[in-house]
DNA sequence: CGTTCACTTGACCAACATCAAATATGGTGG
DNA sequence: CCACCATATTTGATGTTGGTCAAGTGAACG
């Protein structure tokens, strides 16, 4: 059943990706034809290396799978940075300068080479925007969110992302992720990764069984772990960034001393 | 003597800023009017708010003074995303969709307004290449490192990034943060970060006084945090990403089972 | 000279890491 | 179907890191 879902969501791909290819009299199948000509397909665990350092930077869209973003030091401590799920771009970094971030595939992964993108549109822009906003929520969950918080914050990114393109069923999800994936993307160990499902699922927070996870209670799952969706920019940006003085009195006025020894 | 330390920054960025707006006969003076014509202010502690969510965003530059992207929960934690150095853009950020983010001056702030910037050319994709490369090295820091690598990675960033812009003396440098600023851009208590700064100082990695920082032997101090320099990309690049078998064993298999329960 | 803001220090505690071992689970070959 | 193996999850015991609370010090500033 799982190959059927994803199938589902190739064919919507198809559309979205070709449909500006020609308006003429093109047949589907066709369309079709040139879509799977353009397939590429790696296996769990390896590395996407896409701009060679020289050649066309070519850019790649996930039709199926998830990948991630991450870096491991020399000590072997890893840090995954994103997930890249259906209808993501990787990115063809590595190609410029800055490159010291791998891609590397965590299922059975196909994607499409949209080869050299050069222009930018208006969705390029607004995806890198919220790929960046998405940056930004991952370093307020590992500076300042608590493990329980980290993990429920993390569902709910998941959720928003999946649910977007279709791969959500009511509450429910699929995510292929190992407790050690999870656990090097929130900065923390396995086994504590472990002890707070365990407690999330105690205390009926979320029910995580095989591989999916059902988020009970969306909203208040939101606030517990201060997340907030990418729908309600708005509202949060009138927050006063600046403390006043009402708020907690921690206000960002000019040091006059500074890091003294 | 802070403030000669400054104007000399600045009269090099008029060169590098208004160097190709006329290659005629328009004298130094003029350039000179020109600029001062568009610099902005902003006191320590303000908000930099551009990009009205619908005027022209305009793109600023900051001449002198440092600044930073936070965030602020409800509940009062706050996380810093980044700092801004002289010659950093502050981008425009806020005006399409995303901006749960501001940006706050950290001290006097001094900035150019180069008006809207629809063009994107080498120079802003490198800046903004490098700008990513900075939030990933961000989240490697929280999420990976102990309290005393987090204050050595960011400090040699910041040592980094200031010499570029001829703000540093031999191994020293300004930094006008509070010892809280620090902690919010660790994730760390500002407690804690005083007893690593304690530390640092007493086993002699670093001098930290009244605002300056001197760095003892860089190199030892980029081994002891993991630091990669932007410069050795390439030979970071060429380390194994997906660990093999050699490598503590940690490669990423394709998981069996997913989040059981 | 008192006030404020930042840094410092000590005592104590909670969160999380580490180590080690036990227990599923799924895949594979017989 | 069963035995076996590798991988993942789970659990307990224990240690370390870093957070919190509270109080004290020192410098700048009106």
């Amino acid at each position: 059943m799982e190959g059927e879902a994803y199938f589902v969501n190739q064919s919507s791909f198809q559309v979205s990706t070709l449909g500006d290819v020609g308006s003429g009299k093109i047949s589907d199948v066709e369309r079709v034809r040139a879509f799977w000509r353009r397939v590429e397909h790696y296996d769990a665990g390896s590395q996407v290396r896409q701009g060679e350092r020289s050649g066309p930077e070519k850019q790649l869209i996930i039709v199926s799978g998830w990948a991630c973003e991450l870096r491991i030091l020399p000590d072997g401590r890893r840090q995954i940075f994103s997930f890249l799920l259906p209808g993501d771009a990787i990115e063809a970094r590595g190609a410029g300068s800055v490159g010291a971030c791998g891609v590397v595939a965590l299922t059975r992964l196909e994607v499409v080479n949209r080869g050299a993108q050069l222009t930018v549109d208006a969705a390029g822009r607004e995806a890198a925007l919220q790929r960046e906003q998405r940056l930004y929520d991952h370093l307020m969950r590992m500076g300042r969110l608590s493990a329980k918080e980290r993990v429920i914050h993390l569902l709910l990114e998941l959720h928003e992302r999946l649910d977007r393109v279709g791969l959500v069923h009511g509450e429910t999800f699929k995510i292929p992720l190992t407790q050690e994936v999870f656990a090097d993307a929130l900065g923390l160990s396995v086994v504590h990764i472990n002890r707070t499902l365990k407690g999330l699922r105690k205390e009926g927070w979320v029910c995580i069984k095989a591989g999916s996870v059902t988020l009970r209670n969306r909203p208040r799952l939101a606030a517990a772990s201060c997340y907030r969706s990418e729908a309600d920019d708005l509202e949060f940006d009138a927050l006063p960034l600046c403390a006043g003085e009402d708020r907690m009195g921690r206000a960002i006025p000019a040091p006059k001393r500074n890091l003294s020894a």
